[in-house]
DNA sequence: CGCACCATGTAATGCGTTACATGATTTT
DNA sequence: AAAATCATGTAACGCATTACATGGTGCG
């Protein structure tokens, strides 16, 4: 899956494993993310498929840089599965609704301290996206023209990223709410 | 991190893995669930720690039930993980998104078609945690009254489900309006 | 002087999925 | 007659994380 992202990012420009993680840290993070050892060792195997190749920039001071572009058949793999319809919602994975699901066994105090620390930490998601996420965008946009038909699916990805938040932030008012009403 | 959600389970009552797999699919479903085969290895690795215990009941016709139950030990590092705080947000992937957020490469339509796809998953996705999500939750807590406490935390998780589904359908619809509009 | 940034990789480990394997009973 | 339910397990594989390993430049 990763390997989708990471063509789908080479389709912009030729780029490094450094560079293709700095995008996904700055763009695809909040959906989609991976490590720079994963980052490089997929990359490896995508050139041995044939979807992408490599050629050394020599540096001086610092390390040659391997700098990848998207092959022919890398495109063609990129829109098929771009075309492939998702028939299922994919499975969630949410550490702290399994906690709290089991939190009658800890005191209200600690539930509540740990529900107003989730509060806060999805406050500043929310603003991120609200303001340097945006920027990002914007930014990128702005730099490379070629980009502009994308611009609109940046931001209906992003308009998620911000409408979970500001979701999250309701459902935490609500539960915090209701457990202290409930003592 | 599946181990907890066994011990949490198994702190209601002693159950085999078989058990185990359907209390997932009905309730932690949305936020955490396994496949059965999972099950059986972390149940397995689990006795070995100690955290459970299991304990053979023969079936004259059916396979032999294994039942296993939680340990000192169990209750210990259950409560342990309930009291820890989770101080980041969890890595979220999401297929769609990442496709989303490259879809300048294909076709409005075929965009468009998707979006409706998914716009109908999560309108069902609702209904189940209208409906019947709700139905289960109240007649376990009618079923075992010693879970009376539990219940206010399964609806608050429950209620999660509700608005993460219903967000997902107003995001929807506003990502459709503007592809339609755009073109 | 220490930290962040640039830049690349490998190895070990853990977690999860898919596939394999079996078989009686009950429901449709 | 076929499918679902009850009930258990193993093996292979894939994806992701953590840890290991290196080293120069630039900034505060």
């Amino acid at each position: 899956m990763l390997k989708y992202g990471l063509l789908g990012f080479l389709t912009y420009q030729p780029m490094t494993g450094y560079d293709l993680k700095q995008q996904m840290d700055e763009s695809t993070d909040y959906f989609w993310n991976a490590k720079q050892s994963q980052i490089y060792t997929t990359l490896k195997a995508m050139e041995q498929e044939g979807l992408i190749r490599s050629q050394i920039e020599p540096q001086p001071d610092r390390p040659d840089r391997r700098v990848y572009m998207i092959t022919d058949a890398g495109l063609a793999a990129l829109d098929d599965w771009l075309r492939r319809p998702i028939t299922t919602l994919p499975p969630q994975r949410q550490p702290h609704l399994l906690k709290l699901f089991f939190s009658a066994r800890v005191e209200r105090e600690v539930v509540l301290t740990e529900l107003r620390l989730q509060r806060e930490l999805h406050r500043q998601q929310l603003e991120r996206y609200q303001t340097h996420t945006r920027a990002v965008m914007n930014d990128a946009a702005a730099r490379f023209p070629h980009l502009a038909s994308d611009t609109k699916f940046w931001e209906i990805t992003r308009r998620n990223g911000e409408r979970y938040e500001a979701m999250m932030i309701e459902w935490l008012d609500e539960a915090i709410a209701a457990l202290v009403k409930g003592e």
